[in-house]
DNA sequence: CTGCCTGCAAACTCTTTGCACGAAT
DNA sequence: ATTCGTGCAAAGAGTTTGCAGGCAG
């Protein structure tokens, strides 16, 4: 999916959930599909202010979760305090793990189709109706192993 | 294993660390053991102040990060902003995943030994080395889908 | 024009920490 | 007698929210 049409889908749900269109909307979410790796929300700020500098952080900690529950964004908590985000570029629902690096905090996100068969299994024996499941590996870098030293790592 | 040989543990692993012996701590600690449920950090002061009053909350936050190195407590952060705990009976370091419900929060403890071997099958292809694992599933109790109410909750 | 959106700053939640006193070894 | 552990209260981090003014529809 090219950005336009994924910009034009945001449109349309704002629309369509009767939201406004506002410039700061856009400048967070032309920020957001613009990163390369997973984001915080402090990032994000950072970087919708260098398109639009009026773009407050309420504006920003508002429009994530509209952002979420429209499917553009994949919200990942691997437990550090505070959450991280980025692009759904495949617009699906895709079932996905993540591999977190201890040292640098990087994520890596894994496919892991078998998490929504395990989730339904489960679930059922214990009279419940599954929502949603995430699986998390936390793991060293090798290069951690071996000198002490993460490469992405300050 | 007994209450009083966990104890005991308790008291090894202390003076193996050289840390003290004291009131706080044991009654931290069999709070922590008269539990039925999963518990937080607050639940657990009250818990503890019922034993000993003059437990405080800066005591309870830095025991329990011991109980949790010892072995003696598991840690479990389903991403609710605070973290829940329960004492750990089998004494071993079992691989557990988490059943959730997202209606009362009621957590399920469920065994799933195959978590470390995809853990090292992952990790291994990306030049990582495990250290963690957690799988967790959230879900609706069948009664809050019938009755829009769990039985557990407010 | 109406009412949703916004920025600002204060509030909030959970957890951590500096300090001087008190207790375990 | 040491030194670690403690309670208290303040600090901290990330996120949320009340309010008065601003802009989209």
């Amino acid at each position: 999916m090219s950005l336009t049409a994924i910009r034009e889908k945001f449109r349309k749900f704002l629309a369509q959930k009767s939201l406004r269109v506002t410039n700061q909307r856009l400048a967070i979410f032309d920020a957001a599909f613009a990163q390369k790796e997973h984001f915080t929300a402090e990032e994000l700020l950072d970087s919708a202010r260098a398109i639009d500098d009026s773009v407050s952080r309420a504006t920003v900690y508002r429009t994530l979760p509209i952002m979420t529950e429209s499917a553009l964004l994949r919200e990942v908590d691997i437990g550090t305090g505070e959450k991280y985000y980025y692009p759904n570029q495949s617009g699906g629902s895709t079932q996905v793990a993540q591999v977190v690096c201890v040292d640098c905090d990087k994520i890596f996100e894994i496919s892991a189709p078998f998490m929504e068969w395990y989730g339904s299994t489960v679930s059922s024996k214990l009279g419940l109706t599954p929502v949603s499941q995430r699986l998390q590996v936390s793991a060293h870098c090798d290069s951690w192993r071996l000198t002490g030293k993460c490469p992405r790592r300050s």
